[in-house]
DNA sequence: ATGACTATTGTCATTAACTGACAGACTAAG
DNA sequence: CTTAGTCTGTCAGTTAATGACAATAGTCAT
């Protein structure tokens, strides 16, 4: 009925004193960990400098890894989102294409920082353990793309295989497309480019010898 | 000159202590891990049951992870071997898979008991953490293979995609196949007939649209 | 506002993976 | 046998992670 209540938030003063502890440890622990380094930063360190207990970092967080993976993880769940949401006409190469694109420019336009999202992904391709980490997370939504694929197509994703060497082809293509955005500035169009080009090598990759002038 | 040194070997009584230590903490952790689980088996039971300090372990391996991928990492190696190996005039998509059945079938041959590669890898599957290190591990090697498809092809790997694309495709159907053949009896055959299956899926999987009769 | 109910947090204790330092035991070689 | 070098065990310490319980703070009805 009133004005000051923000329609749609499910929010009272708890719901948001948690958002806020918990933006204040990510915060913190990224900028200690680029700081210092990912090892180097102790779980004490980071609740020191928000002033919470260290178990109440593990309330928020299953470890410090996970504290990590939580700015990636919804990267991999909107591709799939925007991979079902492609019209169905679109081949299933394009459609993942498309669905790159499209979820690259719904995760800039929900953040706030789209920098740093390129500082934690440099964190991690530095951090062997956050690198292992990062391919389990990415790998843990395979079978959801394969899912995808296969209603897409209307196969049976138990018996075909193409929906399974689909998902994992983009999955590593992406993997390459980051490296190579990564090395580079780091605007996001730059990582779309990326994924096109590598998507684009794909067939001549696959295709006979190959000639010295590409 | 004499006849009882076992010539090439360059071993002493200290290198045959080491090398029986160390497999017998590698036989005993295997061994634990499958009757209680990776996590469930602390550093201390494996060394109370080879009889070493727990100091020792970590001496032989750099971390309880590391054991288990200890058994793993010669395989991907062994693959990078023989694709250097395998005839020029083979086009690349050919030449991995004359080396996919050919480092099979040398590891299989070295290897005391092939059956225990697939416990293995079984473990390493139903285990989060050693999967996250296993694929880490895995893509430790890549570099090392993207060197031989350029060489093999006379292209630079700095500029051109190609080898960076067959290699992290190589790898994910490598993964593909493994997650096939642990869910199999497991034989070494229908190891390679996975892998073969699933490239022979690559082209018909990029190309167009998808047809229900595969 | 007050009090009861519940979610959140802090404190304490514990396990387990690792690491550095040093001392003692063993091996290889003269 | 002795010396030099390598392994191993012991000890002490750090850090991640988890369970149990008490203290605190937010919510909601009266």
């Amino acid at each position: 009925m009133s004005l000051d209540a923000p329609a749609g938030a499910d929010v009272g003063r708890r719901e948001r004193k948690k958002q806020r502890t918990r933006d204040a440890l990510m915060e913190a622990a990224m900028e200690l960990f680029q700081q210092r380094g990912y090892h180097e930063t102790s779980v004490r360190e980071i609740t020191d400098a928000v002033d919470v207990s260290e178990r109440t970092f593990f309330r928020y967080f299953a470890s410090k890894e996970d504290l990590v993976m939580s700015f990636v993880r919804d990267g991999t769940v909107a591709f799939a989102d925007m991979l079902a949401a492609q019209p169905p006409r679109e081949d299933p190469l394009t459609a993942a294409r498309g669905a790159f694109h499209t979820s690259l420019r719904q995760m800039s336009a929900r953040s706030s920082d789209p920098r740093s999202y390129l500082s934690v992904m440099r964190l991690i391709d530095s951090t062997p353990s956050l690198l292992a980490a990062y391919l389990r997370a990415v790998h843990e939504h395979d079978d959801e793309i394969i899912e995808v694929f296969a209603r897409r197509e209307g196969v049976d994703p138990a018996t075909d295989r193409r929906p399974r060497v689909l998902a994992a082809v983009i999955g590593a293509m992406t993997f390459l497309a980051n490296e190579d955005w990564q090395a580079s500035d780091g605007d996001t169009d730059g990582r779309a480019a990326a994924f096109d080009a590598y998507t684009d090598a794909l067939l001549p990759a696959l295709s006979g010898h190959w000639t010295a002038d590409q």
